[in-house]
DNA sequence: CGTATTCTTGACCGGTCGGTCACAATAGGT
DNA sequence: ACCTATTGTGACCGACCGGTCAAGAATACG
């Protein structure tokens, strides 16, 4: 056979994440990237096909570790506790960003999406993927009495998914944590 | 004296306003600009100075257009009723928007406030106009009985601005009418 | 130990970037 | 008509862009 890798490709991808999300697809240039990875652009093209190649598969990690894992649903407390604690923690996150990048999801979304048919693609089927988190917790809510039963829960999951995007932009404005919670407390009183 | 000029500079620089908010900044070139703009290089390095200034004036143009002038606190029906239609008017614009271009003021917080300082500020200096705005709304709610005198109207207005910023970054995902719309009506519940 | 195969390196590619500038064109004042 | 101040034009600048590739270095197998 032949050589080995002498980097990992995927702590390669997570130093590329985190560049991509401070900066943005366009303001980061391969260059950078290369520093950021520590390895040469030959290696990335390599490993990785291209720039875009390389967002797609950067997007791809951060959704991946984002999103809900399968063994979400079971096991959980009361649907509107759990997500209070989906809440509570996009906070905690935010205020813990000292960049203030915010989710990498929206910055993606505000970015290219408008431009790009493929990264419009991408962000109507991940706004789906939240609204279907929230939706599946809020039926179970009904079924366990936690959420009223008359409540149009489909609405409901929209609205919840809108105020997840807004507080991710807001976190890019402000890391007071006061004012994150207080955001948040008032969204969920709508459950009651 | 001398030339007078050919172009009208408002004009142009309502183009580059059009061009930056459906691009961004980074992925918006001069030589697209000037196309847009329908003036050529030179012209628009004495005009505007730079591309970087040239956005900053845009942007400045986008935030006098569509903040509030100031006798829109006179002559007001109710306060709830006037920050409904702030929303259902920010619904109309966004189903309007073909392009889903979203809110030129959110897209430039979220490509380039991480990494710009200036663009930082500009960008916590218009979330708290925005704010002012509701607080003020809802301050006049208050006195008129239309909001209930135990609410904590800060926190109401950080929350109306929330989903002001999320619906704008909805809309880059859908144009569809009823979602929108039903995420206004329940963000608007929790003024009752 | 030799060799086939893969990985790393960095020079290099054409193209485009934001920005400049000399010069031609056009206007008002006299 | 002439001068002068300003504007419009587009060739041009060095720098950097994303991407390629040939050659050298390193490995696993025979």
């Amino acid at each position: 056979m032949a050589r080995t890798k002498e980097f990992d490709p995927a702590r390669a991808l997570e130093n590329a994440m985190q560049l991509f999300w401070l900066q943005g697809y366009e303001a980061t240039s391969v260059r950078e990237l290369c520093e950021h990875m520590g390895i040469q652009k030959g290696s990335l093209y390599d490993t990785f096909g291209s720039k875009r190649a390389l967002y797609l598969a950067a997007l791809e990690r951060y959704l991946k570790l984002n999103l809900p894992p399968a063994d979400f649903y079971d096991n959980l407390g009361s649907a509107k506790s759990t997500i209070a604690e989906i809440f509570a923690h996009k906070v905690d996150i935010s205020v813990a960003d000292k960049q203030c990048r915010g989710c990498f999801f929206v910055n993606t979304i505000v970015e290219l999406a408008p431009h790009d048919a493929e990264f419009a693609a991408i962000g109507k089927e991940g706004r789906k993927e939240y609204e279907e988190t929230f939706y599946r917790l809020l039926a179970i809510g009904q079924r366990t009495g936690d959420i009223r039963p008359e409540r149009d829960i489909t609405s409901l999951a929209n609205y919840l998914t809108n105020s997840m995007f807004g507080l991710r932009v807001m976190a890019k404005t402000t890391r007071d944590r006061q004012v994150l919670e207080g955001i948040v407390e008032t969204t969920l009183s709508v459950l009651d």
